[in-house]
DNA sequence: GAACTCAGTTCCGGAATATGGAACAGACAG
DNA sequence: CTGTCTGTTCCATATTCCGGAACTGAGTTC
């Protein structure tokens, strides 16, 4: 056969790495077959290449003969590491959202009914935040807080919530209408909710699941994010939160 | 060079998940050279192979040029199929001591301060456990629930700890006194303080952190697991769990 | 129960592909 | 500038991988 496509000097594992990543990808657990045809490999190369991929715990399979993503993956996700590797892989979109906008960027997850910030990027001004990673914020009262609860990736605590500023929501009914406007809007705002003069947006980062795994949150002081900067700020979040979904496979959902 | 290993046909790939491994499995990240001289390939096949691997983006390399887990290892943990694919991993060792010991055997993991139990083997005898998956139970009076809580999975929750039963332990001061028992023998036992004539074992399952991620149990009758069968259920429990834990590169540690 | 079908593995000759030594390219140090 | 260290590119060679065909084994059908 001709040489097609690539000059790379790697054929083999270019062919494995596509039925790998079909594996790990794909909704189901495909079978020899489909993956064969999907692949347009030949029967005899996609065997040797599956069962290479298995011997190496790379996917496995079921005693249906279905391949899943091997012993590999499934022990890289349950030993914690991968917060960490999600902030490097998330940095990049961060550090673009810094540059868009000039203000501090965080990257939020959910922990133990709070919002752990787990990354941050500074503002480029004098004014702006504290670092804030490795604090724990409230939910009601955060914009990545708010996402988190909008999207799926936390429930409303039991507790009372709590009035950080004269302007809190701690009407459990107000703190549901307020979330279902959030996904209509697709983003969060927190307007001194939290702290006198603080303001910040948020977006919500998907996975692939259904719910959230992180939030983007741009917050600065008021000054700087009143009523006619805020939009910009929101659009440039909400922009770069989809980014990293779609990295991360996660569906680019908008709304609902 | 003379053929010496692997009769498979699959140098390239065999050498690739070489690497990929190290790359996951190792503790830190591992730079070029590093994984070059491990596996003990040459220079350029070592770059070549990774830069494959970098394209299909099973690894990532950072500014700095070390070798991390790559988008679609991150993409895979946040995607929150690792549940599924654990009960998936875990299957064949409970089934296995479902065999040994003849009682119901349960698979569960902390969330929202419960044991949620995720997988099960039910009992060869008639009377046995209910199809518990799904199920939620307190942490602090069942044996998986102890397991989690003793191995850092989960923390004492901050409401006050219900009695399930008159022997259910409801004083923070005893339960910590069990918990450093737990600890010392490496696996836990409910004495129907969950509920009336239930007895269970369990014990920890880890998977590379120095946290537990799950619990396996043995539970029956207080008939059928009195003071004479028990020990041999525990040792079983303990056996299959490290068994696991060690498929999921978890370190073996028995206490402390 | 023999003939067919379908899923997947093994075999094998041929040639395309991966290999590794050496040359090369940067980056940093002295 | 010279030396060292890291990593990439080049290239001729032959080793390794490719894919068609044969084979195996489990169902199905008639």
């Amino acid at each position: 056969m001709a040489v097609v496509s690539s000059p790379t000097g790697t054929q083999a594992i270019d062919r494995a790495a596509l039925l790998l990543t079909q594996v790990i990808q794909g909704a189901e657990p495909a079978s020899f077959t489909e993956l064969a045809a999907a692949s347009g490999l030949a029967k005899s190369t996609t065997s040797r290449l599956l069962t290479a991929l298995e011997r190496h715990q790379l996917v496995r399979r079921d005693p249906d003969g279905r391949f899943w993503p091997g012993e590999l993956f499934v022990r890289y996700a349950w030993q914690g590491t991968a917060d960490a590797d999600l902030v490097a892989v998330a940095q990049p979109y961060l550090d673009q959202l810094g540059e868009l906008t000039g203000e501090t960027i965080n990257l939020g997850i959910e922990s133990g009914n709070t919002v752990q910030q787990v990354a941050q990027v500074d503002s480029r001004y004098m004014i702006g935040g504290t670092n804030w990673v490795g604090l724990a914020v409230p939910l009601h009262c955060s914009a990545s807080g708010k996402v988190l609860l909008a999207f799926g990736a936390a429930a409303v605590p039991a507790e009372p919530l709590e009035a950080r500023t004269e302007r809190t929501i701690v009407s459990r009914t107000q703190l549901e209408v307020e979330l279902s406007s959030v996904r209509e809007r697709g983003f969060a705002v927190t307007d001194e909710e939290l702290e006198p003069g603080l303001v910040a947006v948020a977006a919500p980062v998907f996975a692939g699941g259904l719910a959230a795994i992180a939030a983007i949150s741009v917050s600065g002081p008021a000054s700087r994010l009143g009523a006619s900067q805020l939009p910009a700020a929101a659009a440039n979040c909400v922009e770069v939160a989809q980014a990293l979904s779609s990295t991360l496979g996660g569906q680019i959902e908008g709304a609902r």
